[in-house]
DNA sequence: GGTGTAATTTAGATCGTTCCAAATTTCAAG
DNA sequence: CTTGAAATTTGGAACGATCTAAATTACACC
């Protein structure tokens, strides 16, 4: 009899009941008898009934249980790692994610937005892509569906926002490899027109000061925010006039360029120069030499961010909240902290 | 007037015609006069009016336009890059994706296949967690929703599948390490009770029977599948009475542990130690060295499921298909192919 | 047995869309 | 003018759930 997909009437039909009660079972309500729900139960075990979210939400003013991720790079581990701490928070909400990655493509991010939307997302976490205005964001914020802006910012948006602190993760960072006697330090990799950049690079700078340090405007070498883009930023490096003894990186993915570029003209990072990333990716542990890094713990940032998400969701009207991403410098090896401070002189 | 969202409905009576002409013009119909479309979508803007999929999809026997995702490890890049293909053309094709991440749990695993499929996804990609059955995919299966099985094989499971070529890339790996003039080769890092291991394997020994080379119980190093898990494996290998002089790694990230692990016991990879990876994730080609491995271009395999998936979708009844992914060496400078065959003899 | 209250159950409207069948309009030809 | 076919538009049922308000059943107590 039963054509096409099992529903709660066939379901309220077998167990002779109601489909109103067969639909106060599937909720869980209190209100309906033990054995009613022992029986409802048994027959949506054996004919192997599909709850349909979709037609429950188009009554319930409830929410769809579905959260967007948008992110900008999906190959870069950084934002991988944010998935995942994402994706842990909100499975066990009973929540299901869609991902969708724009590779800081605005025209893609226009299109899963609005596809997400169509869908029902009752959130939106953003890394958003290089370029995002607040316009971009405004029909979504305006239709009451809280939106979570995670890694970079967004001038003028009013949404809520959980940046880490890049300012003073890099000061934190150059105040480090002062103290370790470095004099020139530089400041390797990424696009100096996005906010995450302007703010690290603030951080070093202010860091220089701090440290009685001069800045030095070639010391400054921005290029791709990737591994191939940290080999160049390194090469352009060593080859000025006076060159560097130590670099922060704009983020890992730089820093082990850095490395590999000091490899290819036979220099040891952690030996004959000193290298601190930004991030902490998880391969910066085990890397060799181990990455001495600023901690930004993309998983735990990922899943901080989720938890504001469901905590507006679960809010009713979302009030605007802007957390601070607490950054820490994690000191393993590649800044060489265990060498003897003279030999950073001139290693040249 | 307008309460909550904006409708079909809302539209109809500020463009004056009736709802069903409304959903003739969302769906692009032909039917409908010129003059009538243009002022509908006029008033579509001007409201704001969001489609809402759910409730089309309800009434609609046609698909959802939702695909599910779901990998074992998101943390490892080669899935990072696999959903990153898998997005790119899910999403030129105008479909969203759930992405979950199972990180190996069978638990979460079910979960995430029941919540998505009580959220309607049209399609499944798959790469299963470790342990996965049959049956577990079998509900899914039952209900005509097509499912495409990718890296790891599941026995007796009625789906399609996307493996790559384990065996054959193995085996051409081994005969590369031999051409170069290595005796003992082993085989380091990854899981004893997984497909893929137990392929790769295969075709490990295989090459080295083919190269006349004998098979040594204790070169077959196993570990996690990681780049900590190389680290390890490489230590023991170099324990080992007669350590070997090049290693086939499981996968990528073993293999860039395994230069960790050389590294650390001051043997430079590419000089002292060949090292072939299997993968070929994004940070092979600009590692120092670059890493000599087999591609599997998990970006192209994302997509080639995808499309797979998607042409399935549509052909309604979906027949099941094994596609073999093509795998081919990729040479770079972690075999040390450009050196001297003399030196391999006893580096130790 | 009658009564009132609490515990269960239920019919029917509803959510926002699509689809069907039928109604209406348009317009060229007789 | 009719007429009839083609073009366009439309009302109402349907999808699979929830929700409201009302109906039914159960039970304790006089």
């Amino acid at each position: 009899m039963s054509k096409g997909r099992v529903t709660v009437i066939d379901i309220a039909n077998a167990a002779g009941v109601s489909k109103s009660t067969v639909s106060l079972v599937l909720q869980g309500s209190p209100l309906v008898n033990e054995a009613t729900r022992a029986k409802v139960n048994a027959v949506i075990r054996d004919l192997g009934y599909v709850y349909n979210r979709a037609a429950a939400n188009l009554r319930q003013t409830a929410s769809s249980r579905i959260v967007g991720i948008v992110v900008n790079d999906l190959t870069n581990s950084f934002f991988a790692e944010l998935a995942v701490g994402v994706d842990q928070v909100v499975q066990s909400a009973g929540y299901v994610q869609f991902l969708a990655n724009t590779g800081e493509s605005l025209t893609r991010q226009a299109e899963v937005i609005a596809s997400m939307r169509e869908h029902g997302i009752s959130g939106l976490i953003i890394s958003p892509a290089r370029g995002t205005q607040a316009a971009d964001l405004k029909p979504l914020v305006a239709s009451g569906i809280p939106v979570v802006v995670v890694v970079r910012q967004i001038a003028g948006a009013k949404v809520s926002s959980l940046i880490s602190d890049n300012r003073d993760g890099a000061r934190a960072a150059v105040a480090h490899l002062a103290r370790l006697g470095h004099a020139r330090i530089a400041f390797l990799g990424g696009f100096p027109d996005t906010a995450v950049f302007e703010e690290r690079l603030a951080g070093y700078r202010e860091g220089l000061a701090e440290a009685g340090l001069a800045l030095a405007e070639e010391l400054e070498i921005g290029s791709a925010p990737s591994r191939a883009g940290g080999v160049d930023a390194v090469q352009r490096a060593l080859a000025l006039a006076e060159p560097p003894t130590a670099a922060l990186c704009f983020n890992d993915a730089v820093a082990f360029g850095v490395c590999d570029g000091l490899r290819m003209k036979r220099r040891e990072p952690g030996v004959d120069f000193a290298v601190v990333g930004f991030d902490d990716v998880i391969e910066a542990k085990s890397a060799v030499p181990a990455l001495t890094t600023v901690s930004v713990d993309p998983q735990g940032m990922g899943g901080r961010a989720a938890q504001l998400l469901l905590k507006q969701i679960n809010a009713g009207k979302p009030e605007p909240e802007a957390l601070a991403g607490a950054v820490r410098l994690v000191v393993r090896e590649s800044c060489g902290a265990g060498r003897n401070r003279q030999a950073w002189r001139s290693a040249v």
